[in-house]
DNA sequence: ATGATTATACCGACCAGTGGGTATGCTGTC
DNA sequence: GACAGCATACCCACTGGTCGGTATAATCAT
């Protein structure tokens, strides 16, 4: 049943089933015992790791956090000269991301923000920034995207930072709804429409 | 603590209790004495009117779609002639929802679909309908909308419709994420700019 | 080197609180 | 007197967390 080589550490792989699982049934409904069993551990094991199943949560989105830092970071969009051309291929990335079954592509930090908002606030703030600094990523694009546009616009780049990755997480949702992809790609090709059309001249 | 008269009878109740609670904590975490609390009820008269949690969330489910199909149709937006318009005034009119705390204004289905998308494929089902029949009042007038504007659409009216919906349920993660209400506000805002430049002309 | 000491990783039986669900009985109304 | 509506007491499966213990490996004094 271990999805991972048994190289890597115990820890670890708690940590990469605990993204797993989470996003496949929320936070509540995981059982600690589920996530010692996709990780081929004991629950021993697990609590010499973690104090507690709230501790694990905050290490999990640290370690979601470091993931999807790294995927984007290495992402080839960035190679693109031009912001706006760059901003675009963020969004056509995000939309190749979405391959394999839903809990595969979807947001850990996402999901544990609709559940955990009202009674773990700690949880939520490491959520927020995750979010926001991933948004933050792309606003200094979407600034020279406005310089270059000359586009005098009512709205921050931040503002639109924001929007994407709103979109993203509601694309998101619908899926799981209707549980078809398709949908969610769709929503993203409307939010690339949105961009260009936003920049667009005139 | 009851949050409503008397005159109300329980097994409403209780379903508005559940869609407050479960909209503030989620559905597993939500425990069916934390909704008969609210509700000013005890658990004998629970299983009198619900035979298990499950009917109750599938229940509830079916108030919601009542209340907010009820809220929707009776709005002041139909009134407009013109679909464009009366388009972006339902985007305005979602955003003035946005009033009071957050569990009041955010989206039952939604919060749902997340938690239960993978364990209850017939709860999921439900909330599936609830959205995209709402999304489904959207779509004559982004249909007429097309037509008026004589562009030529490689998109259609259906999909807008559930980008919609997408805008807003990201909105509300946003929103939750960060505490701040005026996020969501702000996404909604790019949303209807999208649609009016969607829609005008070249 | 070799043995003593200590830290790290791990195991799995067990405990105790929680919470979904049941059994049963009371009360008013038709 | 039958039945809807509601209350109280209770049951028990489940699950987060504990605890005593083992295996392995680093650290260090002699």
């Amino acid at each position: 049943m271990e999805h991972e080589a048994k190289q890597v550490d115990s820890r670890t792989r708690l940590l990469n089933a605990t993204l797993q699982i989470v996003r496949a049934k929320g936070y509540t409904a995981t059982r600690i015992e589920d996530i010692c069993a996709e990780a081929g551990v004991t629950k021993g094991s697990f609590f010499h790791h973690f104090k507690s199943k709230d501790e694990l949560a905050l290490a999990a989105v640290a370690h979601w956090d470091a993931l999807t830092g790294g995927l984007f970071a290495s992402a080839e969009y960035h190679r693109i000269e031009d912001p706006l051309e760059r901003l675009l291929a963020y969004i056509d990335f995000r939309r190749e991301l979405l391959q394999g079954e839903l809990p595969d592509y979807t947001c850990f930090a996402g999901m544990i923000t609709q559940e955990a908002y009202l009674t773990r606030p700690d949880l939520v703030a490491a959520c927020e920034r995750s979010i926001t600094a991933h948004a933050r990523t792309l606003e200094a694009d979407i600034e020279a995207a406005i310089e270059q546009s000359g586009n005098r616009a009512d709205w921050t780049a931040a503002s639109v930072a924001l929007h994407t990755q709103a979109v993203i997480q509601g694309a998101f949702i619908l899926a799981k709804a209707t549980g078809d992809t398709a949908i969610a790609a769709d929503s993203i090709a409307h939010l690339r429409r949105y961009i260009e059309l936003l920049f667009s001249p005139r």
